[in-house]
DNA sequence: TTTTATGCAAAACATTTGCAAACCG
DNA sequence: CGGTTTGCAAATGTTTTGCATAAAA
């Protein structure tokens, strides 16, 4: 998978394409990875963590976002969806009920492309009435 | 305008609210705030800064939105609408082909409510054909 | 062997916080 | 006066960078 998107295949690039998509659709950030590496023992440093997912989003293999706190997160999750996102807890969750024709409505301004679409539906507990 | 939405009507506040709504709709971050009216001789710290957006932001005045990078950006424009952002010079700007219609179709989870829904397009400059 | 990646530590940012001094009503 | 706000500086949290070492082709 990786050769196929010209990335030498590296330890650390394995070791997180697997944590990544080794199990369905996920939201991570770069700590996440680097926590979840050490309690797998593949010892993967924050900075090469950030390296691999630029790369990953750069070659189209991960999506990235802004979420308020300043935090980026990264997607899998591939195709054109909008996301709910948790104030209290700082959680991400895909929102499957919009059409991806959504999406097809933007025309960028003259000389610009679209690279991408973020929609971040932003929630917090409901207050009892 | 402080005080129709509870606020005490300080130096700074005033200062700052001249700032923001004076001229039109803005899209502003605290530094850029900081800067503009330490040129305007209103000193004003950055801390106080940020405490005064988000203020504005509890009370309605403004809305605010991440984008990559980390930065925050306070939007004086709180009606639904969509945002272009240009990756190549952090600029940010209304769209304002999007109809209100689009934000009213999200539906929250159980035992949520929707705070704002943040629509960025990432944009970058067309590659030559 | 030559190029490319990694890891560490330090740097760079953006934002928040604690607390004394200044201010508003 | 008495509670709020401000400003500073330090702390926090996230992401980036420089550079020597290690690994891939």
């Amino acid at each position: 998978m990786l050769e196929r998107h010209g990335l030498r295949a590296t330890r650390p690039r394995i070791s997180l394409a697997k944590m990544i998509f080794g199990k369905g659709s996920r939201h991570v950030t770069a700590d996440q990875l680097v926590a979840e590496a050490k309690k797998a023992r593949a010892f993967v440093s924050l900075a090469t963590v950030y390296n691999v997912l630029h790369l990953f989003t750069d070659v189209g293999l991960v999506r990235c976002f802004a979420v308020e706190g300043g935090k980026t997160i990264f997607d899998t999750n591939i195709r054109d969806h909008c996301h709910f996102y948790f104030e209290d807890t700082g959680a991400v969750e895909d929102e499957i009920a919009t059409t991806t024709t959504f999406f097809e409505q933007f025309r960028p301004p003259e000389g610009f492309e679209i690279t991408g679409v973020d929609v971040v539906i932003k929630l917090r507990s409901a207050a009892p009435p």
